[in-house]
DNA sequence: AGTAAATGTTAGGATAAACTAACAAAGTAA
DNA sequence: TTACTTTGTTAGTTTATCCTAACATTTACT
């Protein structure tokens, strides 16, 4: 076996956020470029120059001086893994909390960071439960729970 | 009335760490000394004095050199919201998701740091909701989730 | 009281992540 | 092709957080 020895690679929160942002451009616009991470993020464009030199090192990215940047079939695989919290989380408060789009996009990001291979994999569940439920529609506890956060007053408890 | 001018006290994630850390060894063994702030939080004691030299700057801890540590009033204040976020997330984890105690209070501490006011509030009332439902018990299709959680399989949706 | 152990602080350094200012390359258009 | 604009990089600084090593103070025991 040819020794395809696999680092583990173990991001900050920070460089989490960049390959991100880099997966989503990519997936959005096709090309990547400084100026769109830098829009995106709301940081300097030599923030970004930083990130991706640390991005390249860990082989999850490709950029050329000057060129756009691109994944690599490591860093695509680690920004779909990011990506699925992140989804997973504004799922988990648009649909089931009942929180703003924008509120939602906001915490998912910081969130994502923040929980355990556990509370993912419940949480996924729990969304995936919640959603196909009663087959159509929204499960009766759930409107239940939006006349309660309106009103403060529980009906059909059980 | 007197400029009580409240200034903002805005404080990195870190910093509400200690703060909460403080808050907690104060209300378990009444007094807190920086050996047992660096044993709970895992890191070493000078990274304390720092800390507490920081909060104390902001007037949330009062600390002499060699002498315990205290919260002042607005110390407390801040301690007790970031402790009802805990105390919620870690309800919602365990009560809600399954998630264990342990992993729940590891992931309740990075994500209190993550999560905005509106989705603080909305889920607070979610976890109310959900306690007191069925007035005594769970309700049941919480019950629904755990089978659905352990088997894949879902039964009584509506 | 005198000394050893426990506890706390200081000084100095490392790392991560951001910034500004200045420079370099690439793209555009006359 | 030259000159302007856009985009990207480099160098150097700042802030936050942690660390280690060495020193200071306090506490506890004999």
């Amino acid at each position: 076996m040819a020794d395809k020895a696999k680092k583990r690679v173990d991001l900050t929160s920070s460089m989490e956020d960049y390959l991100e942002t880099v997966a989503v451009l990519k997936a959005d616009k096709g090309i990547v470029r400084v100026k769109d991470i830098s829009k995106v993020m709301g940081v300097k464009k030599p923030s970004v120059t930083g990130a991706l030199k640390a991005l390249s090192e860990k082989g999850l990215i490709v950029h050329e001086r000057y060129g756009y940047v691109d994944l690599t079939p490591a860093g695509e695989k680690l920004a779909r893994a990011i990506l699925k919290k992140h989804d997973m989380l504004v799922r988990f408060l648009t649909r089931i909390l009942g929180v703003d789009k924008k509120t939602s996009a906001v915490d998912a990001c910081k969130m994502e960071h923040a929980i355990s291979p556990q509370t993912f994999d419940r949480l996924t569940k729990f969304v995936e439960y919640v959603k196909g439920c009663p087959e159509g529609g929204r499960p009766e506890w759930l409107k239940g729970f939006e006349h309660y956060y309106q009103t403060g007053k529980r009906v059909k408890c059980k």
